[in-house]
RNA sequence: GGGCCUGUGGUCUAGGGGUUUAUGACGUCGCCCUUACAAGGCGAAGAUCGCCAGUUCGAUUCUGGCCAGGCCCA
């Protein structure tokens, strides 16, 4: 017996900190530890680590799911896999620009296109940083060495390569088709982007009139769209109209280049007690348009141009803008007396979700990338796939299940990836870039080695080099890719594709994709999608999804509502003396909340603990501190008593000749742990393996097993300090995963050796004592000694005796006589 | 509005037709400073297993509907 190796009492933000400055600033060493060998001849394990999108905060939710993922690459590293845990920074797309813009007060497009990438790529940069240091302070064992982002040359360079391939494939096509745009901002967006408002609009009854002279009221709140009309449609079952069906009725508003007559048909999506139950089907008026078109095979009109504007086919409507067109369109019919009736009504517009502007479903030449064909092969190719937990599988199903329309990907944004292709003179032929190039069409020539394709059957033609003089003045493409096309390619990046071949037959289908639940129908899918598509391979053999976090009453954290957490908060909490108070806005009344201490190590076992994976969680700083913090300071001071015993002079991987009973017995119970933990470090169950190690090593072990040989160990019992060490330094070990600095601090200090390194998994030391039957047997006792000394204790407290004092008259049961003598001692029995 | 997921004491969780007067942990409350640790010990309170029907001899468990929260879509 010595001085305790651990003199601090507990465990402190400030000593957590201090660890992970000296982790974090010895870049050889960090790497040493946790860089990836692509040349190791272990099994791969490689993270598509989900790249976040710098905006200034990072969501205290998205930081609880990032420090599970490195709890799942430091458990694999610890099982003895060659983990690659990428740290990647997602940067394009529309966020950032808008970020821009609102900065500035100046919109994109009054902007010199390089003006404003740069103005972008500074923005995005200082979030950046931001970024990079929460990483580190909750822990991330990312390789940050190899950092990537998405707005990098060397990343835009595959997404590009991998579009080029997938065009000459076919599974990428160009095509005329609705898409939902915003005038204002000039792009196309997604659905996804659009929300709804409610506005006061002007519903008109429109007087028209069928070829056999009836005439019919149709409600319109687009009177301006007549000219795009492609027919009229009733539901089937309206017998006020039954005669009508299959006859022409002619447009009330006179037009250009197109008949003045459409059919009148049935149709079942109609509401026939919508106004007057005649329905206007125009391109586009809504989505219901887009489908009756699809499903008539109509050709749709194009009405409204890029800038918002109407076109020729509306004829006296021409060049004027929507709202414009609208209003004369009225007064037209109007001074035809073809209305009968003008009412205000309050309707839900749909608008951009960022610009809130009105969109307009136009027909568009867009890139698609074809889905539809792929989903029964799809299907398969989920099924070979690992889901965590296995549920949340059903929201990819779902999902693909209703996929009716291909996937556009071309966005007319900057600050994006662009589409790699330029136009010949005579828009015949494309030209395409070599693979692994980064090209920007809108303002560079084709690259060395770049290829000439015909347009339409996409076969080769030629070098560009040699047919260069041929193909007259080229146009480059200015649209660039939805950021979703970057995005589906990170699982083949990091797993070395176009970049390490070698690395990549060995990391492909890359282990494990870890996500939120809310971008199934996003990232995963479309991840998913690219693999099936390029190789006919599930993209993972592992998904791992993860709820949401929560408000501590179960509900979404938002600005508007008032009650968002910043991480920083939580992992600074207790650092430098300052504590933590967050208001919050609770469902009756604004709550104020207060911690002391947290910090990454309590925050990771919180969550590791609290939550299962795949539902959502809510978050309570101060319930995070006051149900973990004592746990670590348990652990803390087990470890802490453990310090003031020298190791055995043969160290700790030289078994003891013989063993009490009572340290056989705690072997046995800690052979269970270690096998449980493993087996959930296997299957990424972080929740069992957490819980078992929390249960061990604050409940038998210290109070019972320990309390029984303290005065062994002070006697200086070399097989019982022996079997102390062998158990915390193993416990330490096993425990690494969740809280790494902790336990570095705590192994170096003891064993000169961090947990953090250990690549190989704890054996029990003593085989014997493991899944056996002299292992059985002694489990056996477990619940007999812990309710026999909750016994003794009450016994004690309820005679008035301190704990220490001795007492007559207990009889040990007979089943505990293996541990007899020990608890005699333990117990002071008389 | 639609589809899907979830719903067990304050919180997290086990269980999955009868052995359940429902497991465990934390938190709460009461009493106790006992030499690694009030970060500890002993004890107590706290749940009609979201609600309503149905199936069944019997439902927290199975089925349907509803409600609440969430995700995605409109």
């Amino acid at each position: 017996m010595g001085e305790a190796k651990i003199t601090d009492k507990r465990w402190s933000i400030d000593l957590e900190k201090k660890i992970q400055e000296e982790h974090y600033s010895n870049p050889k060493k960090y790497d040493s530890i946790y860089g990836f060998n692509p040349k190791s001849e272990k099994e791969f394990f490689v993270i598509d680590t989900p790249p976040p999108y710098p905006s200034g905060t990072w969501h205290i939710g998205a930081v609880a799911q990032y420090s599970m993922i490195d709890v799942i690459a430091r458990s694999q590293r610890l099982i003895g896999k060659e983990v690659y845990f990428p740290w990647g920074v997602d940067r394009n797309g529309i966020n950032i620009e808008f970020t821009v813009e609102k900065k500035t007060g100046k919109k994109m497009k009054s902007y010199d296109r390089s003006e404003f990438i740069n103005l972008c790529k500074e923005t995005i940069e200082e979030y950046t940083v931001a970024m990079r240091k929460t990483a580190r302070r909750v822990g991330l064992s990312c390789d940050f060495k190899r950092e990537y982002l998405t707005d990098a040359p060397d990343y835009r360079a595959v997404t590009q390569s991998i579009f080029v391939d997938l065009f000459k494939k076919g599974a990428i096509i160009e095509d005329l088709r609705p898409n939902i745009y915003d005038p204002v901002e000039g792009t196309t967006i997604a659905d996804a982007e659009v929300e709804r408002l409610t506005r006061n609009t002007k519903l008109v009854d429109v007087i028209w009139e069928a070829e056999s002279g009836e005439e019919v009221i149709i409600s319109t709140t687009r009177p301006e769209l007549i000219c795009a009309c492609g027919v009229v449609v009733v539901h089937p079952d309206d017998e006020r109209y039954s005669e009508l069906v299959g006859k022409k009725i002619k447009l009330p508003l006179n037009v250009k280049n197109r008949s003045e007559y459409v059919e009148i048909r049935t149709h079942s999506s109609v509401k026939s007690e919508f106004g007057t139950g005649v329905l206007m089907v125009c391109s586009f008026g809504d989505q219901n348009d887009v489908s009756i078109f699809r499903e008539f095979g109509l050709k749709p009109f194009q009405a409204i141009d890029l800038r918002g504007e109407l076109t020729e086919i509306s004829g006296p409507l021409k060049g004027l803008s929507v709202l414009e067109a609208r209003e004369c369109a009225i007064k037209i019919l109007e001074e035809n007396n073809r209305i009968s009736k003008i009412e205000l009504r309050e309707q839900e517009v749909p608008v951009s979700e960022r610009g809130k502007n009105p969109v307009e479903i136009i027909l568009l030449k867009e890139w698609y990338v074809k889905q539809v064909h792929m989903q029964d092969k799809l299907t398969e190719l989920v099924d070979e796939i690992n889901f965590i937990p296995s549920r949340n599988k059903q929201y990819l199903i779902d999902w693909m299940e209703n996929i009716t329309i291909d996937w556009p990907i071309s966005r007319r944004r900057w600050y994006h990836t662009e589409i790699p292709i330029w136009y010949s003179e005579d828009e015949m032929k494309v030209i395409v870039p070599p693979s692994g190039v980064y090209v920007q069409p809108w303002k560079d020539k084709p690259p060395m080695g770049s290829q000439v394709l015909d347009r339409e059957t996409k076969t080769y033609v030629g070098d560009f080099e040699d047919l260069k003089s041929d193909l007259g003045v080229l146009v480059g493409e200015q649209k660039v890719f939805d950021t979703w096309m970057d995005s589906s390619n990170s699982n083949l990046f990091v797993s070395g594709y176009l970049s390490n071949e070698q690395m990549f037959e060995k990391a492909f289908p890359t282990g494990i994709r870890p996500q939120g639940k809310e971008i199934v129908r996003t990232w995963l899918y479309y991840t998913l999608l690219k693999s099936a598509l390029l190789f006919e391979m599930p993209g993972f053999e592992n998904v791992w999804i993860d709820g949401l976090g929560m408000d501590p009453w179960g509900r979404k954290m938002s600005k508007s509502l008032g009650n968002g957490i910043d991480a920083d908060s939580v992992l600074e909490c207790g650092a430098g003396g300052r504590t933590g108070s967050w208001k919050i806005r609770g469902p009756e009344k604004t709550v104020q909340l207060k911690a002391n201490k947290i910090g990454s190590e309590c925050f990771r076992l919180w969550k590791a603990c609290d939550a299962q994976v795949g539902d959502d969680f809510h978050i309570n700083p101060e319930e995070i501190e006051k149900k973990y913090f004592g746990v670590l300071t348990k652990i803390f001071n087990v470890a802490r008593f453990a310090s003031q015993f020298n190791l055995p002079k043969n160290g700790l991987e030289t078994n003891p000749k013989s063993l009490s009973n009572e340290d056989q017995w705690i072997l046995a119970e800690f052979s269970d742990v270690l096998k449980i933990v493993k087996l959930a470090w296997k299957r990424m169950d972080i929740y069992t393996a957490a819980q078992a190690i929390k249960n061990f090593s604050t409940g038998i072990f210290p109070s019972h097993w320990l309390e029984m040989v303290k005065s062994k160990l002070y006697d200086g019992d070399e097989n019982t300090a022996w079997t102390l060490h062998r158990i915390v330094k193993d416990l330490l070990t096993i425990f690494s995963p969740i809280c790494p600095f902790f336990t570095h601090y705590l192994s170096t200090t003891l064993y000169g050796k961090s947990s953090v390194e250990i690549r190989d998994y704890p054996r029990l030391p003593i085989p014997e004592l493991g899944e056996t039957p002299l292992g059985e047997n002694l489990r056996k006792i477990t619940n007999s000694l812990v309710s026999f000394n909750g016994d003794v204790w009450k016994v004690k407290k309820e005679t008035g005796l301190s704990l220490n004092s001795p007492v007559s008259g207990i009889v040990i049961p007979e089943d505990l006589d293996v541990v007899k003598v020990a608890l005699e001692k333990m117990h002071k029995l008389e």
